[in-house]
DNA sequence: GAAGTTGTTTGATCAAGGTCAATTTCCGGC
DNA sequence: GCCGGAAATTGACCTTGATCAAACAACTTC
């Protein structure tokens, strides 16, 4: 892990991220006066479950997940973080421990803020806290949404959605290509590698086609039925 | 529904609440200064998913589950309320929009403050907000544990996890008594009424004994082990 | 372009839990 | 204490997804 400066182009990421946005340029430079940049390898533990944290991060580039351990060493993904999000931040309103494990999935840049100094600008500024509960409920929002797909939903069903999420209004055929690796979207719906594979194949008599990471779409109707 | 004021012993649930129990004495008064009071069979459904909602909600007696509903008419609870428990509240930080159904698992009473007061509230003290992102977090982190328990366990192993998270620590040898029916237990496992009895009966032989709503456990080891 | 590595797909098998039905137990009212 | 209704338990069967293995595809390095 390296230890750097923010550039004017994590700048730039920051300030469209949902937290930043809607802050004042002074309140958003106050925030960020002390703010490092790390760099991380693949596979890379930024921080662990219990551990306590005194920072909350920011994604500038690649991709981090948050992952709970089983007692058989299996992991859990609980949630995938990409360029401009924020995570870390509940630990600073539940005694300072992180909630699950954080790895980064691809190389990674993250920004660093310390999580006193955001504290006393929630304290004296209430945007700041307006913004925070903005992002932890939004965070809460996608957490529940998982558990309720993976309590209702079959794979391919799980898939589809993810599927739809992407596509734009209206548009009956489309194509995107996945931001990250099959194995990090299969950890993010719940499914293992090979149940992810299985799922797309059964996806496939319903327009469904993919070409290593881009997915083509054919017929969303079909798809939104599924 | 009917609607009524606080009495004395309903304010003294909220102010053992996780919510008020921090605040200054006026700050509470100013929360509390209209809230109403609602009472509901069971079955009675509060509030449902994507609707506008513009109360936050304290469970006073009884019992209220969250649950989503998939396309076919089933139904997974995501988060389950008892006495003293706030909830909705991440609909203010969510365009007011509702996140799940919300709906009486038991017959209950429940308080509702305006959330425009509330936000005021959190506009002007500090302490408001801190309180709002403690509960938001909270919740934000029972629902991360269900995530993270439905993906790494089996459903004896939920349950035992369920039965250890009840017994005092040190004691060898305990008992307790299940706060609702069994069937809502299930919701908040993610199982189905019969996989909760099947679970229990795989626990039989590590020393659990069912007794209508009372659980013994008469080895805590083994159900640690499992 | 070849070789090696990693990621993905497919096959086979098995376990876990859902569903439906029947039976038993528990609880509340009288 | 009895009775009726609801809740819970148990049985049988089925679906879904995990696991392990093998084969294939894609990507990177030389």
């Amino acid at each position: 892990m390296k230890t750097l400066r923010l550039t004017s182009g994590d700048r730039a990421i920051l300030l469209h991220s949902r937290f930043f946005s809607r802050l004042a340029r002074a309140t958003v430079e106050a925030i960020l006066a002390d703010t490092t940049v790390s760099t991380h390898e693949e596979h890379d533990v930024l921080f662990r479950e219990q551990e306590r944290i005194d920072e909350v991060f920011f994604v500038l580039s690649g991709l981090v997940r948050l992952y709970r351990l089983g007692k058989d060493g299996r992991e859990a993904d609980v949630a995938v973080f990409q360029r401009g999000d924020m995570f870390g931040v509940n630990a600073m309103f539940l005694n300072h421990r992180a909630t699950a494990n954080a790895q980064a999935a691809e190389p990674s840049i993250v920004a660093r803020v310390e999580s006193r100094r955001l504290s006393q600008l929630a304290a004296e500024e209430t945007d700041v806290a307006q913004a925070l509960l903005e992002v932890v409920c939004h965070h809460g929002k996608m957490t529940e949404d998982c558990l309720a797909d993976d309590r209702l939903l079959t794979a391919p069903q799980r898939v589809a959605n993810y599927i739809l999420s992407h596509c734009p209004n209206g548009s009956e055929t489309f194509s995107f290509r996945l931001p990250f690796q099959k194995n990090v979207l299969a950890g993010k719906l719940g499914l293992a590698p090979e149940a992810l594979s299985r799922a797309f194949s059964m996806l496939r008599p319903s327009g469904v086609v993919v070409k290593g990471r881009v997915i083509e779409i054919r017929n969303r109707q079909a798809l939104e039925e599924f």
